[in-house]
RNA sequence: GCACCCAUAGCUCAGCUGGAUAGAGCGCUGCCCUCCGAAGGCAGAGGCCGUAGGUUCGAAUCCUACUGGGUGCACCA
């Protein structure tokens, strides 16, 4: 059950009659006919722009058209009143049976409350993390995963048929750099000094890659050459690497459905096939790029080489897919990947990237066009900066020293609830700060414990009411009758519970699952706000002692609200505590 | 030099893709908390939405130009 969009459905039916009658001219367009809740509790439960939008296209006043629309949707047994307000607001006042309908619904709905149809089961593929199997995630590849994760959920509550994506980046020359680090680590097991050469690896984690190669090869590989070796353990140590991601991911709570090797692009053609692709839309030319404007590099020199006219797609500057020397770039498989993924049919493609990766967006985007020819879009969200604290003072990660925060050290500390929580309370392309201190304080100052508590709350009332012999079961509450005389708090928070669904599909079209944390921080307050004033106004409990027809219609709307918590904090992939301790 | 992102209360940030008098938390100020749900509660002050233009019934939101901050900038991944 959908409030605002049977309301709006009532509105456009409304609308249609009017045309029918002569009031309204013939092909109007209503798609931006919304109905939302108002900004202001005092105008009423929901608010209509209808007669302001449709006002130029049908030539007509908009206090006009908002006094005949009006008129119109009274006669709707669900709308108390329609007043027309400002430039031609409609501002509708809603029967209070609905709201007792919805809780029932939402009881009864249980976790699919919400769900929508609105991405029309469009197959979407989500790629987020794809961080290069040369080591352990760090804090800034969290919070990647956290989102991207949180997104595909969204987009699954929201109707897309979603796959997520993992790409890994196993093809390119850091690999070898990973097997040559390896490599001294399989020396040091068999009892020689390792030599971490500059632009080695030094990371402590490999040290147990190289026992697990001295066990697979025992002293074979000692003082062969490079050329024996350097093949087998890349992809040792790449499956290696991998294994610790996957570890990484689970400890978060992350899970993947596709893995993409980057290494099997090459040598099956496939890289091959989408240049030809390309080539074959007239996209691809030998050329000499213009140097680059301002401060010239050093060694900058003209040379020709294989192009791809990105510019036509709105890029800045055509992009070589090959090097002078006739090998592939980076953006070679990178092509031949995302043609692999219209080719698997994906209808829309969501890349989650680091923000350093920003000047990739638009060659990316044109690449995805040009390959399928308009027909799939491509989405670029980029993630900005963490910026670590402990106890309010920068936390400074440095390689070198080995003192960078790996994802294990941040949910070891923090817990995966409460590291999903917090690094989703941030738009994706805003900075966001994570203090260790702050993060893990329990009190109402921090977000995550303010919404997992309102679940708590909830949970109490249940068990307390059972224990008072009660039968507070879904299947019971989904019968219960709501006061048609609720407080303003009551109402405040079944309004809140009335959003989701529409909340939902805002999130999702906008892919912005942060919305859902604030959602659900909004829905919490308004939850503590009515168990609070249960203090000086005993009706306002939700236990009414002794009453048990009173508290279950009560107990109902709690409950609505905390289905709502649970299946918000699902999207967020953040498990809704049952009681705080 | 160019491109992209950002700029909203003292601080940290929302603002539902153009709607009504711009919101929340922290901090600050005041009141309440013997007992009934206090790891508290209620209320208040605080704003030229970076600046200047433009688009229209209407702009924090869209466009242009500036200012200030971040990121990335020929074959690297």
């Amino acid at each position: 059950m959908n409030l605002f969009s049977d309301i709006r459905a009532a509105v456009i039916a409304a609308l249609d009659v009017m045309v029918a009658e002569g009031a309204l001219p013939e092909g109007l367009d209503f798609a931006n006919v919304a109905v939302e809740p108002p900004r202001d509790a005092l105008h009423g439960d929901m608010a209509s722009n209808a007669a302001m939008v449709l006002a130029k296209p049908a030539n007509r006043k908009p206090r006009e058209i908002a006094e005949a629309l009006a008129a119109k949707l009274v006669a709707d047994a669900r709308i108390l009143s329609a007043d027309v307000a400002g430039p031609g607001f409609i501002n509708l006042r809603l029967a209070p049976t609905l709201w007792s309908d919805l809780t029932r619904n939402v009881v009864q709905t249980g976790a699919a409350y919400g769900r929508s149809d609105l991405g029309q089961g469009v197959k979407v593929n989500v790629e987020y993390v794809s961080a290069n199997p040369t080591g352990p995630m760090h804090v800034g590849h969290t919070r990647g995963a956290v989102f991207g994760d949180a997104l595909a959920s969204l987009l699954d509550f929201a109707g897309y048929d979603v796959t997520r994506e993992y790409y890994i980046n196993d093809g390119g020359a850091q690999v070898d750099v990973l097997a040559r680090s390896a490599y001294e680590r399989y020396r040091e097991a068999c009892g020689l000094e390792p030599e971490i050469r500059e632009g080695l690896y030094p990371g402590d984690y490999l040290i147990p890659v190289g026992e697990a190669i001295k066990a697979k090869y025992g002293r074979d590989l000692l003082d062969k050459p490079e050329e024996v070796w350097l093949v087998d353990l890349r992809s040792f140590a790449t499956e290696a690497m991998m294994e610790m991601i996957r570890g990484d991911l689970a400890s978060l709570g992350v899970k993947m459905d596709v893995f993409y090797s980057e290494k099997s692009l090459y040598g099956t053609g496939q890289i091959e096939a989408a240049l030809k692709r390309l080539q074959d839309l007239g996209l691809i030319y030998e050329g000499v790029l213009e140097p680059p404007k301002g401060k010239l590099p050093e060694d900058w020199e003209e040379r020709e080489q294989t192009l791809f006219r990105s510019t036509q797609f709105g890029d800045d500057v055509d992009r070589p897919v090959k090097k002078s020397d006739g090998a592939w770039t980076y953006f070679a498989p990178d092509i031949a990947y995302h043609w692999t993924k219209i080719e698997r049919g994906f209808d829309l493609l969501i890349d989650v990237f680091g923000a350093d990766h920003g000047g990739y967006v638009k060659r990316m985007k044109a690449a995805v066009a040009a390959l399928s020819e308009g027909r799939v879009t491509l989405d670029i969200k980029l993630i900005q900066l963490v910026k670590l604290f402990k106890n309010g003072e920068p936390f400074k990660m440095s390689k070198r020293a080995g003192t960078f925060v790996t994802l294990r050290d941040v949910v070891e500390q923090a817990g995966a609830d409460v590291t999903r929580f917090h690094m989703l309370t941030r738009k994706n392309d805003a900075p966001l700060d994570f203090d260790f201190a702050k993060v893990l304080e329990q009190s109402k100052d921090n977000p995550v414990f303010y919404v997992q508590y309102a679940h708590a709350r909830v949970c109490s009332v249940l068990r307390k009411a059972a224990e008072a012999g009660w039968d507070m079961s879904d299947a019971r509450l989904a019968k219960a009758e709501l006061s048609t005389d609720l407080h303003e708090a009551e109402l405040s928070l079944v309004k809140k519970i009335a959003e989701w669904p529409r909340l939902v599909e805002v999130a999702a079209r906008a892919n912005e699952p942060h919305r859902v944390a604030f959602y659900l921080y909004d829905l919490a307050s308004d939850l503590h706000s009515l168990w609070n004033r249960g203090h000086d106004d005993a009706s306002l409990r939700f236990l009414q002692e002794g009453d048990e027809a009173a508290s279950s219609a009560k107990i109902a709307l709690a409950r609505a609200c905390a289905v709502v918590i649970s299946s918000g904090l699902a999207i967020l992939g953040v498990t809704p505590a049952e009681e705080m301790r």
